[in-house]
DNA sequence: CGCGAGATTGAGTTCTCTCAACTTCTGTGG
DNA sequence: CCACAGAAGTTGAGAGAACTCAATCTCGCG
């Protein structure tokens, strides 16, 4: 068994009341809920509990809002899970910038540069972030010594792999603007449920430009739809505040069954 | 060292000589191309070279054109690699169904099921197509048992993650239908590359239907937007044969430098 | 040779984009 | 704490792109 009580921010974490917040103290993920987790928990050999985190793990290094992360074809030496906050994700295409994807608390960033030397895309804080760090190299040679760390790295993998195919299924299988938009939210909605926020009710961190350009669309027309289907009473919005009134109804008018 | 000589499958292969060709014995992708060959290759173990294959790989199974190789919600005992021919993955959506990927020769497929019970999508072939099977419980319980193994698998899971990712971003990131469609065919480009095959003059095994279907557009606008980078000469196209007169022209006009 | 699926073309309609004006929000400095 | 400036959000009107519908053409297969 893992020794839990050697894992010390378990405790530090605090409740989380709702996504929904203006300035607060940040509300750090619980590491039980941290996608990292099966890589930052302690490791049991022969009877004894050993924890590598030390020796690769940078815990909670602070992005101000707006600051880049990294930057689309520097050297990639980190990996990154959300701890508080979010970012966004972009790419260099026709000497302009797109947002290709967000991440949210408790999410992983750039898992894809693990067998690559670059970062493919840029990133970027939409709100004062804490970051979890781990160093590519250490993370490779402790997992190809230790065949345990090795399988819970490719839990890990795996699992972000079935995310982002589930993720790029709901928003591309979608044909109508509205219902991209939909699908946007209740991608969200499913995401902040994984973290252990509530999904029904959260901030969009994101601004409605980000949103358009994510999702292909201009910035009016996502304020018009957002509207549409508040007025088709899917969704509440206020600002930045989203409330799902009933996930069933979004999940039918989406077309995918997926909370 | 690993020795390929004890792999007879490798030396079965044909040189390729084009993707283009109507009706002729299937043309199958060579071992050390496909992603699944690190699984395939033999183990090296104090010097003994282990061969696990024949346990857990079924070789070139054979679907009709038109076939359904698996469906969606049904339980995933299997991942595929395809040896020739090439797929078209369907997801549910609001009582219909849409196309949300292909996969071409030398490609996997399904490889997220493997930490999932159930397939989430079907496949169906979109030509006479052959393909590697290898079951996920056996190659679970090897590669938990040879490390050697896990860390080949993860170097597959990791691939794969970058690929989708790879995909993903070029699809999305283009917001005119026109660079969309563009996009999409750098994308089969490049894939095909990656297989071995001819990168420059393929054909398109699915209909504009299915295109439109994937891309979100009509398939007249499909057909109308062929017509138009055909015009600006960026390809040229004849029924289902393309070719690409300058990979450069096209990734200029994409906006993304892939291959 | 003929059937049927797929591909193509044209015309009219609908949707989304663009542009511009304006309002609201946010953060900063006085 | 207020004032201000810049960013973000909202709204309306006109232009352009993509969709739908229908008719026709073509190719592959029996």
């Amino acid at each position: 068994m893992l020794s839990k009580s050697s894992h010390p921010i378990n405790s530090v974490t605090v409740s989380k009341s709702s996504a929904i917040s203006k300035k607060a103290q940040p509300e750090y993920v619980a590491c039980d809920v941290c996608r990292l987790s099966p890589i930052c928990s302690p490791v049991n050999i022969g009877g004894h509990s050993y924890d590598f985190t030390g020796k690769m793990v940078n815990r909670r290094h602070y992005f101000k809002k707006g600051e880049r992360v990294f930057q689309q074809g520097q050297p990639a030496t980190l990996i990154y899970a959300i701890s508080a906050g979010s970012l966004k994700l972009i790419a260099d295409v026709k000497a302009s910038e797109r947002v290709i994807d967000f991440r949210i608390s408790g999410e992983l960033v750039d898992i894809c540069s693990l067998n690559e030397g670059v970062h493919s895309y840029s990133a970027q804080a939409l709100e004062d972030t804490y970051l979890c760090e781990i160093a590519k190299d250490t993370l490779n040679d402790i997992a190809s010594q230790i065949p345990q760390v090795q399988g819970r790295l490719m839990k890990v993998v795996s699992q972000e792999l079935s995310n982002i195919q589930q993720s790029a299924m709901l928003l591309h299988g979608n044909v109508g603007s509205e219902e991209k938009i939909a699908a946007f939210i209740l991608n969200l909605a499913w995401r902040y449920l994984n973290s252990g926020y509530p999904c029904r009710e959260f901030r969009l961190t994101m601004t409605r430009t980000d949103i358009a350009d994510f999702l292909g669309l201009s910035k009016e027309t996502v304020i018009r739809l957002f509207k549409k289907l508040q007025q088709n009473s899917l969704i509440k919005i206020e600002g930045k505040n989203l409330i799902i009134p009933s996930i069933e109804e979004l999940q039918k008018f989406v077309g995918i069954e997926l909370i």
